[in-house]
DNA sequence: ATTGTCGATGTAATCGGTTACATGCATTGC
DNA sequence: GCAATGCATGTAACCGATTACATCGACAAT
């Protein structure tokens, strides 16, 4: 050995074992063809030296990265997070690491810079999509590797895709305040430019048309805390006052709870409450909090694994939608009467 | 061009511009040196055949890889993914991307599998560690990449680290309830093999010595709601109820407030609680929670920027302790006369 | 006119593996 | 005895960039 400061390289082992190293390769990638006394050999010297392959090297042969990269609006929002663990479980299984991008902090402008130079086949082997607010160009390139999207999705962006069923959620959201009794029902929406409050508006629309109603108020919010304690002040100052709020997720579910009780109105006795998501805190709410159970780990899994299917298999359109479940805690109640 | 569908290399555009790659090469990683014609025609030639470097093949040569790995043990605990998304942030200003690997899903046994093998100069760069619990030997290999640990550390494994700090945080949270009047705290830790709990116990020490106390009662937790609701149980039975509380971490501090209203004390009237981190929520809770405020995506930052100081230095044994805060809110109120 | 310097560019080695193809040897069939 | 077959292994091309070194022309100094 020249330099032991070196990492050993697989031609140092090949000299250290007497063989050559096509030899080695073959035994650490398939060693079934080579004989036993030779693999022997091999792996002794391997030990020897401590040798671990380049992956760089290994990655620039095989012409693959050995990684998936996942777009993520916001990496600190726990929502993504859960998603984000799902996906790593699958990859990992596969021997593939998981590499992440916070689209909302990454630039998009600049050609150089940006978001765009990390959306080539030489920094990923695929791409996990959780921004529904991305530019559908931006995967256009003939460079991009195969995409799919997952949780929001991305209008005119075609492509496999894994989805929470969003509609019948807020349905059955909606469905449940009706069957205690409400009529006057609000929903606090998230941004209405992101898919997915489209779609849960288009099941709260579902559930109540057939009674030929409408919500009494909608407000939009941004998925935040913040901004679901801001909607209590607009509730209050409703001239009907609804008797029942859905919200497109829990922390708008939460912050609106806080904002309420604060003015003094008791949830569920005088206004009854829906979130969506079934975050882990939901349950240890001041009052539990009754919401959709959607499984993000599950959901962030699917997508890996579908990424993974159609990196083999040639582009078909595929769209997963995950079922989602009512999970009644104590912040609905039966409408009590007038 | 032979075959239209294959990305095109260095040796396309230089063809099309009528230059060696060499000068190709040199536009794209410092045009400065390169004639203003021939810059002029290679940047053509570039978007002409929309050319993007083969970030595989650079890394080789470079001999790094452009990214850093961040352990972490739980991806979706949002206590961590507020870390990693500042160190994303400092990451990106340095071009150069994030790797994720989840501690405690991915097998530490084998040689070959599991997370030894993530630990080399072949796929990282750089290693931040924000899982105390690991074995330092992991890291011990030569071809282990420059470490930092954030947040929690390692027992046995010197280097720089960048931590909250915990006595501190811990000493102003029970000095705060001392203050009040309280006598007879309870702790509720987090796990003790933990190296955060063992100096926030420290901490909680350093302000009851003074006056000659200790807790009363001592529970420990897992960091998680479940066990602060399970705590509430454990208070219940104590002979000496405890007048106040100072929990590991603010989801413990839920819990626990939720599993002490349901057994009908009232925050703080009854019981005051403090907890640690400032999580979004904790403004939120049914009664805002006076807490620790410790800026965790400023952490995570500075862990990466550590470590980018670290890949130029050589290694001085540097340890970065971030300032924490008490923030008073309502969980908290002055014992009443018995 | 000759030499030296400098800036711009080209040539080719290099990073560290994988793998197509060639080779050599032993076994088998005729 | 000789060709055919097959297994184990070696040789060298290849992945696609970066960069040390060589080259060349223009211009300045002697």
């Amino acid at each position: 050995m020249k330099d032991p400061d070196q990492a050993p390289r697989i031609h140092d082992v090949a000299k250290l074992a007497g063989v050559s190293v096509a030899t080695v390769s073959r035994v650490l990638s398939n060693p079934s063809i080579v004989a036993e006394r030779t693999r022997l050999a091999v792996e002794k010297a391997v030990a020897e030296t401590g040798y671990t392959v380049n992956v760089m090297a290994r990655n620039l042969r095989q012409q693959q990265v050995g990684g998936v990269l996942a777009l993520v609006p916001n990496l600190a929002n726990p929502f993504f997070s859960a998603i984000l663990a799902g996906i790593a479980d699958a990859l990992r299984e596969e021997g593939l690491s998981l590499l992440v991008l916070d689209t909302r902090r990454a630039d998009t402008g600049s050609a150089t810079g940006g978001i765009r130079s990390y959306l080539t086949r030489s920094r990923a082997d695929g791409l996990i999509v959780l921004d529904g607010s991305l530019d559908p160009e931006l995967f256009s390139q003939p460079s991009c590797p195969p995409v799919v999207q997952a949780c929001e999705w991305i209008d005119g962006l075609a492509g496999p895709r894994v989805l929470a069923d969003n509609e019948a959620g807020a349905r059955l959201a909606v469905e449940h305040l009706l069957g205690l009794g409400h009529r006057r029902i609000m929903h606090v929406t998230g941004p209405m430019e992101n898919t997915l409050s489209q779609s849960r508006a288009a099941g709260v629309a579902q559930a109540l048309e057939p009674l030929g109603l409408a919500p009494v108020a909608r407000m939009e919010g941004a998925f935040t805390l913040a901004s679901g304690h801001a909607a209590a002040a607009a509730l209050m100052a409703e001239l009907e006052r609804p008797t029942a709020v859905f919200c497109d997720n829990d922390e708008m579910a939460i912050g609106l709870m806080a904002g309420l009780q604060a003015r003094g109105l008791r949830v569920p006795d005088d206004i009854s409450i829906v979130g969506f998501d079934n975050i882990e805190i939901a349950a240890y709410a001041n009052v539990p909090l009754t919401t959709i159970r959607q499984k993000r780990a599950h959901l962030g899994r699917s997508a890996a694994e579908m990424l993974l299917k159609h990196r083999a298999a040639p582009k078909l359109q595929e769209e997963l939608i995950l079922p989602v479940e009512l999970v009644i805690r104590q912040s609905t109640a039966p409408l009590p009467p007038a």
